[in-house]
DNA sequence: CTCTATAATGTTCACGTGAACACATCACCT
DNA sequence: AGGTGATGTGTTCACGTGAACATTATAGAG
């Protein structure tokens, strides 16, 4: 009836709608957003699917997108899928009816493809995959990579070990290629043994350094997936007897605050989370911005940015450990 | 129709479920969740509020509720409250016909009565109120506290300092209230200047370190009032040249990772945030166990356990610092 | 004044579901 | 045979909303 009108912007008699207002105010009267879904056939929800809140920067992902969402009228629907993305939690997440989906761990391809085939609306958000048609927002992750590396290199470290992220995850491959390709253009030391298989974890750095060490691999700097692995080689270190940065030089990747507060403070390459998010969610609400001039998917590299903290130090004449 | 009855557990013919379920599973139909909301007016919705999501401690408990709840079908509609809980966002989360609520950040008085009084099943988890009769469950924080006190002192402290948590929030309060009790039954020295107030976060901890330092008063341990307090403490001590836990020993309180890799490692108080949350989800779930056998609301304290790490050490012969 | 365009309001219906009820079938007991 | 209860299935309706259309009031033009 009008009332309908009055409330969503329908062409109604002011002095109506004033009076329509008052009386839903007095009356506790709300809308019922079920039965608007139902006729509309929309929920205003919104899936999000990341590995684990309890890491700093997913926390930091989730807060943006929680607050993005609300200004544009949308409820946020988390997902964890920790260590693989099950069937039962992919099946939980669709019986919601959601509007859109943005992916921000990775998936098995059965179920990039089911999603897909849903016609769920999809941004990829720092991370990307070949198999499947979707809109990807993320960092540079091998810009940045190479900033890092350069910084390091700057510094006048040659031997620099690389404790890498998940193989097969886009943001830990891309990373490593920064790394790889930075050290074949500024003509470090090149050796396999640098190069350490590690995950995104506190426990992947501090395994990571154990194995460096444990192989007598030298290296006077070190370049970890992200600021958590980056945290734990340097408390790994720290129980050798090394020092940071005076041993050692490290640098994460994230710029997480937890790291600011670490001993030492973490220098560090910054992902521009919001900017991220709010370009991903802008793509997801708005289906005419997925595809790019030519028709493809767009794909969206934000730049990072260095925090300079105090876990570099310029690489004094021995070579260590 | 018949359909119905054999996808919720109604009384069907064997052969005729299996050749519904045949059929749903090959058209991919699903059930409108709007629709049944809509009918049973329920939402299988259920609002958390936080005050925000980017530390480890709440990612621990959005990860517990998460798992919980997806357990018992329902889906989870995160709203961080930030410093005060804004009425717009409380309007927003309320627009979605929540099944139940639970509150973990503070809010302003009218606020819970404006829960109150719209009948949302509430219950108040790690925060309490006199305001409102809701059903609680938390830690128990002054009796964490007390055994965190009672530890340093059995190391010899006898000048231990609080960093409070802000007030008027029942956790920080509470905090603060065993320490006190402790202070005063362990006959420690009671000084109005070792009380300072900080907040929940890294910067009131370094900035309570240095208010410390600034009016000069002496302490050999510290009691943060969580985690990230402490290590924000650690750090600003460390930077003024004095060493953790040497020459002043630090005890948090949540007993989050990155504890376990700051430098020194961090000794807690661990809160059982998934006995916290699980008992908590039973009661939201459960109305008949909202109240006790006296039929008021039920008060659930669960204890927290002793971690002990690195930070703390027997006090020297010299005062410092 | 009449005609027409516009503004404001009223009416009907379908969205997909489950409760309530009606009905059919069948086994079993007396 | 007739009655009884259990089991399985069909029908109707309302939940609250918004699109579509129908209707009425109002204003302006000729």
């Amino acid at each position: 009836m009008t009332v309908t009108r009055a409330l969503n912007g329908g062409t109604v008699h002011a002095e109506t709608r004033q009076r329509i207002l008052k009386l839903c105010a007095e009356m506790g009267y709300r809308q019922n957003r079920q039965a608007q879904g139902l006729r509309l056939n929309r929920s205003w929800l919104i899936g999000l699917v990341v590995s684990t809140v309890k890491h700093e920067f997913w926390g930091r992902v989730v807060d943006a997108v929680e607050h993005t969402l609300q200004n544009a009228g949308y409820h946020l629907v988390i997902v964890q899928s920790g260590r693989y993305f099950a069937w039962e939690k992919v099946e939980f997440l669709m019986s919601r009816n959601i509007d859109g989906l943005l992916l921000s761990s990775p998936c098995k391809e059965d179920v990039y493809r089911h999603f897909q085939q849903q016609q769920v609306p999809t941004v990829l958000l720092n991370l990307d995959t070949p198999l499947v048609p979707f809109p990807f927002v993320g960092c540079a992750n091998r810009d940045g990579a190479m900033d890092a590396m350069r910084h390091l290199a700057a510094l006048g470290h040659r031997r620099i070990a690389h404790l890498r992220g998940p193989a097969g995850e886009y943001a830990a491959d891309e990373r490593c290629l920064g790394y790889l390709q930075a050290v074949h253009e500024l003509g470090l030391a090149e050796e396999p043994g640098l190069l350490v298989q590690a995950n995104f974890h506190y426990d992947g750095g501090y395994r990571g350094v154990h194995e460096l060490l444990e192989r007598r691999i030298a290296f006077t700097a070190l370049f970890a997936a992200n600021d958590y692995v980056a945290m734990g080689a340097s408390r790994a270190l720290q129980e050798q007897g090394l020092r940071v940065p005076e041993d050692v030089s490290i640098i994460g990747f994230s710029g997480d605050e937890v790291g600011a507060y670490h001993s030492p403070p973490l220098t560090t390459m910054k992902e521009p989370v919001d900017e991220m998010v709010s370009h991903a969610i802008d793509i997801l609400l708005h289906p005419e911005k997925r595809n790019d001039a030519q028709g493809s998917p767009i794909k969206l590299q934000l730049p990072t940015t260095f925090i300079q903290r105090a876990s570099c130090a310029r690489l004094a004449n021995q070579e260590s450990p």
